[in-house]
DNA sequence: CGTGCCGGGCA
DNA sequence: TGCCCGGCACG
């Protein structure tokens, strides 16, 4: 008796003629049949911007004429509205005072977006690049634009200073604390990864152009959506740590990572996650590899993409940091300028076969999750949402996944489960996971990778320097009931429908773990 | 209200 | 031990 209606009850799940029940409620959630996602072709409606954005953007503009060099404090201005000012026009180059972490701060603009009317602003003092309204910017009546490129003579209002880097003046103030100086290498490090429109170093590899593609389309549709933090590239995670350089992936296959990674991008809401940013646009090659560990030079427009560590560091070394290699602060500062990539690959499914079973996901959650500050803009515009969960349309999350595609297998033993593994390594780094990220509607959304989701996320304030601290702590507070993930789990993912296909786990309404969070 | 998952029950 | 589900907490 009971075993009959169990059996059936099986059986009903299993033949998709899902009972009254079952299909009332998939009725109800359009996860299937949600497939959002646009037409094949029609996705792309960044790549014109990108380009757009590519040819506009103008030349770097090297940051050579550091005027202000260190010493910041010198209150350019007065200005003390932030407000009423007239609108200018801003020019590349020019020096404006902008407000930013509670200071006035001088910096040069890059660019001045009229469109949102938001101007781009490199910040001389933090070395860092701001990204706010135009009205909260002011010209700093001080000296005249400069166009574009370095005044050939700038002794005259600079002193003597030495080009550390070739563009970006890295935090070699002499401040005494040297976490700050981390700091600091961490928050360029952010603003780099995110806004690379801004310089290009001319002579560097551009390899990875594609990345600044799909970094900044979107950097920018989101700022004229105003969806909330668009910028938000992967999570950024320092870890002060000085071991292991390792990440404790099985088999990292030394591949290319270049392209693949986005998987059957032609039909499931897997695209690749505009975020990560690499991406290498033209070939969706799906190579099926799992896990692959890369090194990823983060300046500015070279996305190199290095196999070992030593590689990106000489590379960092000789290409960026140009011959400051001797004095030894600036030893480690190649470790700012180059992420841990870890691409997850799923074997295309052609039938299932698939690798990597448990830490599904690569979490980034090192030891002390340091603050993404949410790149430019951050005080700018308002209130930034600091969850993740602004990344999605929640209504759309298509719920794809039609069975095939990357499917994880081996989930039996749940709770045998290797808590994942936090990767530390000397540098900061970044971990992305795409793996999960089932990126669904339009290739706009901003969808981030999952990683270091701890929902307990950053938020964004302007102050980030406590903030580190506050994070790390923060996280640890889920004590009793594991914080809900946000990650979608494999019901979200496949549906009811194919609960089949959902992890063990899952399936027996236990903690998920094949996208564990 | 949907969802993730703990705690516990059944075979 | 494998499987399932009631029910609660979270969002």
């Amino acid at each position: 008796m009971e075993k009959t209606t169990l059996k059936q009850r099986k059986m009903e799940r299993k033949g998709s003629s899902m009972a009254s029940v079952l299909s009332r409620r998939l009725g109800k959630r359009s996860l299937l049949g949600a497939r959002v996602l646009g037409p094949p072709g029609a996705a792309p409606p960044l790549e014109p911007q990108a380009e757009l954005l590519e040819g506009a953007a103008p030349q770097p503009f090297l940051a050579s004429k550091d005027t202000s060099c260190q010493e910041q404090p010198k209150e350019l201005l007065k200005a003390p509205g932030t407000s009423g000012l007239q609108q200018v026009a801003f020019q590349p180059g020019q020096k404006v005072c902008v407000w930013f972490g509670g200071q006035e701060c001088t910096g040069l603009v890059e660019r001045h977006s009229w469109a949102e009317d938001k101007v781009t602003v490199w910040l001389l003092d933090q070395k860092l690049q701001i990204c706010c309204k135009a009205e909260e910017v002011w010209p700093a009546e001080l000296q005249s634009p400069i166009p574009q490129a370095p005044p050939p003579e700038q002794g005259t209002q600079a002193p003597a200073y030495r080009p550390v880097s070739r563009n970006i003046d890295v935090p070699k103030r002499k401040s005494d604390a040297v976490e700050m100086d981390e700091m600091m290498a961490a928050m360029v490090l952010t603003s780099l990864s995110c806004s690379p429109v801004v310089q290009s170093p001319p002579g560097v590899e551009t390899n990875f152009s594609a990345s600044r593609a799909a970094c900044d389309p979107w950097k920018e549709s989101g700022d004229v959506s105003d969806s909330g933090s668009s910028t938000t590239s992967g999570h950024w995670s320092g870890s002060s740590g000085v071991s292991t350089p390792s990440p404790p992936h099985p088999q990292a296959s030394p591949k290319y990572l270049g392209d693949a990674f986005g998987s059957p991008q032609t039909d499931n809401g897997f695209e690749t996650d505009p975020d990560a940013f690499l991406l290498d646009e033209p070939a969706p090659r799906k190579r099926k590899n799992s896990v692959k560990v890369m090194y990823k030079c983060l300046w500015p427009n070279c996305g190199k993409v290095l196999r070992s560590i030593v590689g990106i560091k000489r590379h960092v070394k000789a290409l960026h940091l140009g011959d400051t290699v001797d004095s030894d602060q600036f030893k480690r500062e190649e470790d700012f300028y180059y992420t841990e990539v870890q691409m997850k690959e799923e074997a295309t499914a052609a039938g299932g076969s698939t690798v990597d079973p448990a830490p599904a996901p690569s979490v980034a959650s090192p030891p002390l999750a340091v603050l993404p500050p949410p790149p430019p803009k951050a005080q700018s515009s308002g209130p930034d949402h600091p969850g993740l969960e602004s990344y999605l349309p929640s209504g759309a999350l298509s719920k794809s996944a039609p069975g095939s595609f990357w499917h994880i297998q081996a989930d039996h033993a749940y709770q045998a489960l290797p808590s994942f593994q936090i990767p530390v390594s000397p540098h900061i780094y970044t971990s992305i996971s795409w793996a999960t990220a089932p990126s669904t509607a339009s290739s706009l959304s901003p969808v981030r990778s999952r990683s270091l989701s701890f929902s307990e996320p950053q938020q964004p304030p302007p102050a980030m320097k406590s903030h580190l601290i506050v994070t790390s702590s923060a996280r640890a507070q889920s004590s009793t009931r594991k914080a809900r993930g946000e990650a979608k789990k494999c019901r979200k993912v496949y549906g009811i429908e194919h609960r089949d296909q959902w992890c063990t786990a899952c399936r027996w309404k236990k903690a998920c773990q094949r996208f564990l969070d």
